[in-house]
DNA sequence: GATGAATGAGAGTTCATTCAT
DNA sequence: CATGAATGAACTCTCATTCAT
């Protein structure tokens, strides 16, 4: 069914169809760069157009209005993003291992995908409006929430991890640790002159795992 | 009468002007929730001058352009901010305590001031430009960097924190775990159905002054 | 067929674009109506765009700014009133008649280009910093100074005319002749009820002639 | 009676006359320089009234609009230009050496007083309807017409002339050949490379002087 | 299907001018 | 007499969007 359909369309316009998609893809990756650098409301049509290579009428008939476009590049992001989850897996390791890995991961993930942490930033000044349209935005979750079940539910059993705490709770916290610095980061170089290097936001990484396996790990008070 | 005259004169702003100060105070304040609510590039100036209840000249020729505005505004965004923060004083807790309080207070300041939020993602989307040309950004600094030095001094003093850390580290760490949840909450709710009310916001707040508090506590690993 | 249509356009301008051609051309003498009756910071965009029939995007598309189209106009004045001095040919008649004849029609010629004056009065109150940045400013040096070359050189030929001067020097005498009564003709007719009407002006025009060739003609002092 | 009426004024208001009228004169210079070097509509009332050294309020006292302050302007341009010519004086000189005199003083003349050729060139452009409403615009007209009707006279009764002119077109002559020149010497720059500096524009001077007198002292033609 | 041509609506900014003290 | 404070109106320029081929 899936296939045929695909085949479907193959057949009813080969070439046309394969314009389109390059095109389309060229819009959605144009769209998503500006949007990304700069804001919603800085972010110009004709530059996008210009950008993907195609002409504003063409633009407007695959995605509606600036709006629609701004919708598809935030979901492009969330699609991205995910994507490059993939190549993590922490399934075969011990859990704090497991632990420290997504947390230096994570924070590599985020200061390699700035334009990421740009459209998040973006769509929560805006309010959320856009996210809460999308009509598949639960699928989106990460994949990594699945992977830190596990490792949780492990470090449980194995008795190394004495905390009650869901994926959700604590991705959240590492999520926090490691977007701040990123996601602010010009700020804090002016302000605190907090101005990192590679080196430096990878030693904040171990002193971001170790914080967290060390709450993992601790009894609660009593 | 002079003296009482001019006595009046200190209260009711200098004279003579008709009534400028006011003018200044009111614009600033409109811009501040202009940018705020809708970016650099979304502020419109003529709805701050009307929001300020002044014409648009008196706003160019107070403030220069769009940019210079910007500017004022996200100085006093930093100022407002500051000044909320000397409410809280810490000296005379108890190190744990003072941790405990400094990230409830910090939690609960962010959920207070959202502008402060949003102007701070405003101007790390546009790359810190302008923070970095205000003249008296340095001493735009936290006023808790200070007390909490004191508070990690202490702790050490008193043998109940084994952590060597800097201030700005800590407050790096305690901020990121209190921004993001606020900064992101229209996109956490979207995706996770994070959508906290007052008290699971204080449920986490609580889950990340232990955080901290576990950590600063506990000796390094061997 | 395809030969047919291909000879149509290049009568009917270049298709495709709605009508390019007759856009531009439309702006630019709307241009220069506007720049030489209002100055340039008289003129008004709007009012250029009105005149010409279209829209002020279209017009700023084209043509870059208000300097750069004040730059056109300019540029347009030239081209005209060198095309218009086509029509003049001096090489069959005797020297002394050339001259009359090249003072009464330049006379007549800058009576009926005022708009030309203007064009030069506006750039000069200018301080000449448009024409200087036209990149082919050389090439629109009047014409007449060629005809007037031949006529100098057949007049020393033929032993008519005695003085040595270039065709420049000589063509600015005859232009600073024919140019102020026209140039300054409002404040003479407020000032020296010099008020003139064409029968004046060609009466003067055959002044103007009698002297240069009277001058021409002479033997230097001794 | 001048003096008496004089000294009512002082007595009156001493020191508000004094500064009244400083300020008037300061306003007039002011306005003479704004105006021909930025033409009317680049003239900025602010920078008048700061050039000046006065608040704009007393400028729209003082002398009514912009419209006003541009015809005083223009009249102070008459007036010190006529001023400036009381310098000269052609009686005690023989006719062709008066002519001569004549011709290299006006050349110098409005090569020192620019402002006075834009005032001019500014109000042709305009239309001359300001200088039309001037009171007492004929009394404005240059001195040296009369000296040169005396001068014309002496030459035809020592048969030196043999011309009929009027004083006025003769001046009309003497004043475009020296005026345009100056007036146009940015396009001249630009168009013909003819940038002169002191040494030209005297050498020109001669060869107008030459020309006018060749002109004058000639038989007219049979 | 694809695009050059074109625009309505509105943005930031400035300017001559006038209150109110 | 003198001025700091204030503004309505207008100007240049831009942007998302659509027509007509």
């Amino acid at each position: 069914m899936h296939g045929s359909a695909a085949g479907r369309k193959v057949i009813r316009k080969k070439r046309g169809q394969r314009d389109s998609n390059a095109s389309r893809a060229a819009i959605l990756q144009a769209a998503l760069n500006e949007f990304s650098s700069a804001g919603y409301e800085g972010a110009r049509v004709d530059r996008i157009a210009e950008k993907a290579g195609v002409s504003k009428p063409l633009l407007y008939d695959y995605f509606g209005d600036k709006d629609d476009l701004y919708a598809a590049a935030l979901r492009e992001a969330y699609v991205q993003i995910r994507e490059a989850e993939l190549e993590l897996s922490l399934e075969e390791l011990a859990p704090r291992e497991a632990i420290h890995e997504l947390v230096v991961f994570t924070f590599r993930h985020f200061r390699r995908h700035p334009w990421f942490i740009a459209m998040l930033n973006t769509e929560n000044l805006r309010g959320g409006g856009t996210v809460t349209r999308l009509h598949d935005r639960h699928e989106i979750q990460s994949k990594l929430l699945l992977a830190l079940d596990d490792v949780l539910a492990r470090g449980k059993r194995e008795n190394i991890f004495h905390r009650d705490i869901s994926p959700v709770r604590l991705y959240l916290i590492i999520a926090s640790l490691c977007y701040f610095p990123v996601s602010n980061r010009f700020t804090l170089a002016a302000i605190f002159d907090l101005d990192w290097g590679d080196e430096e936001f990878g030693q904040h990484a171990e002193t971001v795992a170790e914080i967290v396996n060390t709450w993992l790990t601790s009894e609660r008070a009593g």
